[in-house]
DNA sequence: CCTACCGATCGGTAGG
DNA sequence: CCTACCGATCGGTAGG
């Protein structure tokens, strides 16, 4: 009748150790992220971790689900009063590219991240991933297609194509960014985003 | 006087167990790759393993050569013999996609799953990863320069902002292959290096 | 949410 | 190249 700890206060520690795990896993991954460590770092047991998710792989996902918030909080967000097509497409690369150069997260995508981590392992955490880049693809694509169907983009153009390439521009600056520490990279991926999302009729010869 | 292996064999055990570590960091990364695991498969106790190396990360970096070695051999060597500039640099492109369709390394590029393992991690093999992409960038900047320098390129193209987004593309194509297994993706790559490296003269509209 | 514990595995060493 | 071992740490559980 009387738990030693209310709802809000549990609530309160499952957030704090939500966001003490994207910081550490986003630098180390989400297998560098330990209960033992993350018990350390918050003056908790493991099992008082452990606890509050049941095993490693719920709080990984759990961990995916909160970095989710975070990225649509931070590039989803912003884009959405731009009007739908071409101007919402450049409003959401703008955000992505700002989110990769603010280092939200510090170890850069924490997506792009867990995609490398996890693409070769089957299993609950790899299928969510992919299905974050699924829904994030499909967001692209559907501006990409607006875009060319109210002809802002050259006709016949391929959404799917521009996603693609969007997609490699990004994960391009990321790369520059964690590896090379390259702060000119910013501006390469805003041109090649421009030159990708030139609109029909001004394409220089 | 009489050693109980021979440097031959020796030598042949070395590269064994650098075969089965590259098959195996493919995968499961660089980390991933224990000492033991390595020496139950290889039939060998681990300190037989070690012996040959001396430290975990001395196995990471030999691993990393011998991968760098493949790379080479199967993207730059092909490229190699074509005309300098502009030719080059499709057929290097072209070398550098086929090598991921065909998953030379069976958990794709070695080294884009490197640098996303290690670039958070100061260190020997960190510093390995980020030269070894360093020298490549150096690599494709000439031909793109050389392809500017003779016309081939539009005047006034940068050789440096070429080779950021063809290695976009590349990274695009490998995360499609890997997370989503994607085969419609090599035709997308192909597709946008194909625009990328249009010769002077021959933009559409 | 804790203490106390489990078996497994880690990288690495001693000594041969 | 082996056996035998080290301390540390892993994810997870029992019981409270």
């Amino acid at each position: 009748m009387s738990p030693r700890r209310s709802v809000a206060e549990a609530l309160g520690t499952r957030a704090a150790i939500l966001d003490r795990s994207v910081a550490v896993a986003s630098v180390e991954g989400l297998e560098g992220l330990t209960i033992g460590r993350l018990a350390a770092e918050l003056g908790m047991s493991k099992s008082g971790v452990l606890g509050h998710f049941g095993s490693k792989e719920a709080l990984q996902l759990a961990v995916l689900e909160r970095a989710d918030g975070i990225f649509l909080a931070e590039v989803w967000e912003p884009a959405a009063p731009a009007a739908p097509g071409l101007v919402r497409l450049r409003v959401l690369c703008e955000a992505w590219i700002s989110y990769l150069e603010r280092q939200v997260f510090p170890g850069g995508c924490f997506f792009v991240a867990a995609a490398h981590e996890f693409d070769g392992r089957p299993g609950a955490v790899r299928d969510a991933v992919e299905s974050r880049f699924e829904a994030w693809r499909r967001r692209l694509g559907k501006e990409a297609g607006r875009a060319v169907d109210a002809g802002e983009l050259p006709a016949g153009t391929d959404p799917e194509q521009v996603v693609f390439e969007l997609l490699g521009v990004v994960m391009a600056l990321n790369h520059a960014i964690q590896l090379h520490g390259d702060q000119r990279a910013a501006a390469r991926a805003r041109r090649a985003v421009e030159t990708r999302l030139m609109p029909a009729g001004e394409r220089p010869a």
